[in-house]
DNA sequence: GTATTACCTAGAGTATACTCTATGTCAAGG
DNA sequence: CCTTGACATAGAGTATACTCTAGGTAATAC
């Protein structure tokens, strides 16, 4: 698969493809023999679990360091498995802080309703809870 | 209170709580005679909910924009009401990506785990799944 | 009365994650 | 043969969100 297909698949810039291998977040990837790039399966998986992580909003660090501890063999199988937990703790934690600000919002918009139906608008507070 | 003590009841340094005043996060806060920030009660609502936005991972525009709007009065309550749903929207967003993102971890963790415990590490693959 | 401390502003610097530019190679079409 | 189009690299540029520096004021502390 060419780096346009990959692009048009996972909705990326063939640019952003380009600089996830650069920095690690995905191996090497298969290059056909003008030295074009020619995605194989493993390679999209690696792409696809890349921007997975990333949508997610996890740091392009802690992946291309995943990505280091694979291509340097089983002998770093634990610290891999302890990486994931890492990551998964910091989703967690952010997943948290989300569902604080979404009822924080909720709050609020509802107050909005609430005003507008009622024509009570002067107690609006900004900041308010 | 003085930005000190804000800084160390939210745990967010001065010169953050500056910069969010002079982007227009939070709107100006009120001062004393010699010129030094001294929060009240309305200006610390402001700043929690502009903290709470910000770890929700909400852009600083947008937050910036709902102050704008408050502060030209009643007028632009629909707008407001809008936004405020809008950045819902986003986070609701946000946290299907993170439950993806968990959910393949999940997996990811549980073969390593399984791996270790049957000693069988071949087969794991990097991108996979 | 001067040194220290806490604050102020304006503007420069940094980290992260792309995104764009300049330049070059290679294969196929006219 | 030469142009066109798709790809390549290296390195510069951009956006966002802070973070730091330099230089200044104002109120205690000694």
């Amino acid at each position: 698969m060419t780096i346009k297909e990959v692009s048009k698949k996972f909705g990326i810039t063939m640019d952003t493809l380009r600089y996830y291998e650069r920095v690690g977040m995905i191996p090497p990837v298969t290059r056909s023999t003008n030295g074009n790039r020619d995605y194989q399966d493993d390679d999209l998986n690696w792409v696809s679990l890349a921007i997975c992580m990333r949508s997610a909003g996890l740091p392009v660090e802690g992946i291309a360091r995943y990505v280091k501890l694979y291509q340097e063999g089983n002998t770093t199988i634990s610290e891999r498995h302890q990486l994931l937990i890492n990551q998964k703790n910091i989703l967690k934690e952010q997943r948290h802080q989300i569902d604080e600000t979404l009822e924080r919002l909720d709050k609020k918009i509802e107050r909005y309703e609430v005003a507008v139906e009622t024509g009570e608008l002067t107690w609006l507070k900004g900041g308010q809870v």
